[in-house]
DNA sequence: CTCTTAACCTGGACGC
DNA sequence: TGCGTCCAGGTTAAGA
């Protein structure tokens, strides 16, 4: 489920009640999700002050003196800030309980997600090999053409390829793509220089325009709130296949491929 | 290297 | 009401 303004939308949710603040415990309600949560979680985490909430591509890290908690939130994941005597739900797997009577919780139904440990000054393996952030400035349609050339991959598998860019997933890359006039089944080595600068540009516009409608809610996502993202009444394609295409009113059509739903205008997008 | 595919897991929607 | 099938925002591991 989330893409980048969703990880964003939940670091700025979090970061009020949770910045600064010490951690008095932590309850694991199993012992894995996606992997075994590491015993430095429980061991290293509790007594420490969360010096600062980041976030790398679809990654936030609770950065502390002894290391930092890595999440990533899957498909289907959550991070909230309740009080601490909220009654537990389903796949409430992971309680951070702080000093302020506050605690955070992860939910996750389908356990895609991770809780994993970074030591002070290293940097773990998941975050190695990560591409640029899409909203810096080393993210432009320069780097997206000199990278692609040569690869047969469609466009939109290699604008999802988090070693390309980070945080593009699979409602955003659609997103882009219309915006941009691509195809998204065209060869990545086979879209000009000109249409990666408005790819790069239709990535960076609609990111950031997602995070400031506090990201999109299809399903389970929420805010450390617990509020939806608004961005969904404002998607162009995707899940409109049938529906007329905004610029040209040719219908969007949804197809499968690489094994995920793509949505894309026949018209417009033919580049 | 690049690319493709299967796998991980649960729940909701839909057809019969 | 129940059951089978398909689908879902992500990522990795394994194989070609």
């Amino acid at each position: 489920m989330p893409e980048l303004p969703e990880v964003e939308t939940t670091r700025r949710g979090l970061l009020p009640h949770v910045e600064g603040r010490r951690v008095e415990r932590v309850l694991l309600r199993r012992p894995d999700l996606r992997w075994p949560i590491p015993r430095e979680v429980e061991e290293l985490l509790p007594e420490r002050r969360i010096d600062a909430i980041r976030r790398r591509a679809k990654y936030l890290l609770l950065d502390t003196a002894a290391g930092s908690a890595l999440l990533h939130l899957g498909m289907s994941g959550s991070l909230r800030v309740l009080p601490e005597d909220t009654p537990v739900r389903a796949h409430d797997h992971v309680d951070i309980a702080l000093e302020s009577g506050r605690v955070l919780r992860f939910n996750d139904p389908r356990r895609f997600g991770c809780l994993l440990w970074q030591a002070p000054g290293e940097t773990h393996p998941l975050l190695a090999g990560l591409g640029p952030e899409p909203l810096s400035g080393a993210f432009d349609g320069d780097y997206l053409f000199e990278l692609s050339r040569g690869r047969k991959a469609p466009v939109k598998t290699f604008l999802m390829d988090q070693s390309v860019v980070v945080g593009v997933g699979n409602i955003y890359a659609a997103e882009a793509l219309f915006t941009a006039g691509v195809s998204p089944l065209r060869a990545a080595g086979k879209v000009s220089r000109e249409r990666y600068a408005a790819l790069a540009d239709a990535v960076k516009a609609i990111l950031a325009h997602a995070i400031a409608r506090g990201g999109t809610t299809l399903r389970d996502f929420v805010g450390a709130g617990g509020e939806p993202g608004e961005n969904g009444e404002y998607l162009l394609v995707y899940g409109r296949d049938g529906t007329p295409c905004p610029r040209c009113r040719t219908k969007v059509r949804r197809r499968v491929d690489q094994g995920r739903a793509t949505y894309f205008c026949p018209t417009c997008q033919k580049r």
